[in-house]
DNA sequence: GTCTATACATGGATAGAC
DNA sequence: GTCTATCCATGTATAGAC
């Protein structure tokens, strides 16, 4: 389905609602008022709520494939772009990443988090690789966490956690995690 | 209301529905039904849903505040006693902060929020205290969150993150940590 | 492919008996 | 204090016209 018409738009509608508001304010009128059309109009295209659901995670499926294809010409620099890449907001990832999570938290997707944990796998995974040092990807990536938690959804229905980490703490951040590396003398 | 009678089973079913199956499926009629009344008889103690709502928030503070000046007491080895109580599940402010938490994901308790929000600020500050290194406290509260969302929920509606990290897992990350204090000079 | 109208289920809340 | 019965709003899904 090249052309994909209006139905790429309500998806994206449908991943928007579900980061900004929340998982139950993503109901099909809504979804379909946002994209610009009637209730019939969407049910055309997605026949229930639940394949709206099947279709936000296969999209988070492809775009986290895409992204890990990147990601694994570039290991420089490993700790930095992966704790950057955590707080970053807006781009396709993680919308797909915060929409499919917000269906994980309503609790009536059990698709969802095998999806989640499929891509988490995967950015763990890289990590160890790139670092050399198991421990502490497993640190990193649990960092990473914390700061997705903290910052990605703020402002929207999404985590709390500690403030925002402002650009500077961030620095340190990351700067703190460097040196840690370089005591135990890993990779990255 | 000393005796309190059923009013504290049910606000303990609510917290219980809310962080194990989600915002979304904590109707009225499913609190009511896991603390063993009626809706009505529900609605006598909480005249709306909201008041449940608020009432869980309440609790959080009141827990949250006693738990704060026990930790004020035993400020030795501050990283591994707050990294440990992030992972910790089942007692009391666990709960209460995971209840409080699926509130805010649903999007529609704004209340919810600031009230996190303190919780939160009062370790960070605690950390801070403890540990003389703005930074450090900072990583460590990030690295708590990214603990807690990845284990206190794990098999509900909760977080996903990294798998939830074995004991030995937890054990080396709270080294790693201790090695970047030590490193840094930093108090504990 | 998209719309309107409508059927049906669920959840929140009220009224009034016990 | 607790229950049953009932009302009303909202949300999903179907039917059929255009």
């Amino acid at each position: 389905m090249p052309p994909a018409s209006n139905r790429e738009a309500i998806l994206d509608a449908y991943e928007r609602l579900l980061v900004e508001d929340g998982e139950r304010a993503a109901t099909v009128e809504a979804v379909a008022r946002a994209a610009g059309v009637s209730k019939g109009g969407l049910l055309y295209h997605f026949a229930s709520k639940d394949e709206l659901a099947d279709a936000a995670i296969e999209r988070l499926h492809r775009v986290a494939a895409e992204c890990a294809e990147q990601a694994a010409t570039l290991p420089e620099g490993a700790i930095e772009v992966f704790l950057r890449d955590a707080v970053k907001t807006g781009d396709p990832l993680d919308v797909s990443l915060g929409a499919v999570h917000a269906l994980h938290q309503s609790g009536r997707y059990p698709q969802a988090k095998p999806a989640l944990d499929a891509v988490v796998h995967g950015w763990v995974a890289q990590l160890t690789d790139a670092l050399g040092d198991p421990a502490l990807a497993r640190l990193v990536a649990v960092l990473g966490d914390g700061l997705y938690f903290g910052a990605a959804f703020n402002g929207g229905a999404g985590g709390v956690a500690t403030p925002p980490a402002s650009e500077q703490e961030l620095d340190e951040l990351i700067a703190a995690v460097q040196q840690l590396a370089a005591l135990r003398g890993a990779k990255a």
